[in-house]
DNA sequence: ACGCTAATTGAAATGGGTTATCAATTTCAA
DNA sequence: TTGAAATTGATAACCCATTTCAATTAGCGT
């Protein structure tokens, strides 16, 4: 039995739902894609190249996008590419970004995260997702 | 005595540290820029074509980014284009988007803004601009 | 005012990430 | 098993933005 049950039922349904097919192409980007806290369709075309040389970065792009309608994943643009989240994966977090160097530090604070529902429910939102980057200078950087 | 002053104070400032010239088309497009509440290059093109037809649309952008250097502008990339706020204009703030309808509310919140403060200077950062969105779902589309 | 040098410009080419196209292949329900 | 419909991979097209480069211009020292 397979370590991502619950996740490949998810995708098996939405499938089901809207005549879509459970090819080769997607078990073996489901597969990988679940290993994975968050990662942008380019490193999954070379992680994959491995195992299978003929996989098409279009195919990715394509599977990633269905597993965003499917809910296992969420896009997240960053700099320049789009980050593809693991939605089963619970470990949000938000980035601080050096605009010198580009280090970046991933952080949580679950004060800003109850302040921006506070600010969403005065406003009759209900929040789906978010995105808070905080760009400025690294302790290295400001000298 | 021209509308904008200080911002065009701001600007020569900026320029005169860093070795830069205050140009016709500089001058131009900071007139169109700082009568919007924020607008993108291409808009920026469009309305300049009037006054001067020659202007090219990399002058644009390039302007734009040294506004946002000098810091009357700060760039926001929002959807698949990337929108340049004045900064003089309305001041900061973040937004609020629904999915759904595509709806925008603008907010400002400063126990967030000084929570931010805190995570990047427990990281040793210093902040110079930031962005925060919140995805989610508007009254109207809840339902 | 003049001349020099470095910054700036416009037109066009280039760039990077993503999506569209299309003929060949594969899935899966009948 | 069969065939309509979905999918695939290779590649072209896209789109917004930046880079290139020769010609022009700004602005300092004289
Ligand atoms: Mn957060
Ligand atoms: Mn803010
Ligand atoms: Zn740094
Ligand atoms: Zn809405």
């Amino acid at each position: 039995m397979s370590k991502h049950q619950k996740e490949m039922a998810l995708l098996k349904e939405h499938l089901g739902k809207h005549q879509l097919k459970y090819t080769r192409q997607r078990e073996l980007i489901l597969d990988a894609f679940l290993k994975q806290e968050h990662i942008t369709a380019e490193e999954l075309y070379h992680q994959l190249a491995r195992k299978d040389p003929h996989l098409g970065l279009a195919t990715i792009y394509r599977t990633l996008n269905l597993f965003c309608e499917a809910g296992l994943a969420q896009a997240r643009h960053f700099g320049t590419q789009t980050q593809y989240d693991n939605v089963s994966h619970k470990g949000h977090h938000d980035h601080l970004i050096c605009t010198e160097c580009g280090k970046i530090v991933e952080f949580e604070n679950c004060d800003i995260e109850r302040l921006q529902e506070e600010v969403a429910a005065r406003n009759g939102f209900v929040i789906k997702t978010h995105r808070l980057e905080l760009y400025g200078l690294c302790s290295r950087c400001q000298h």
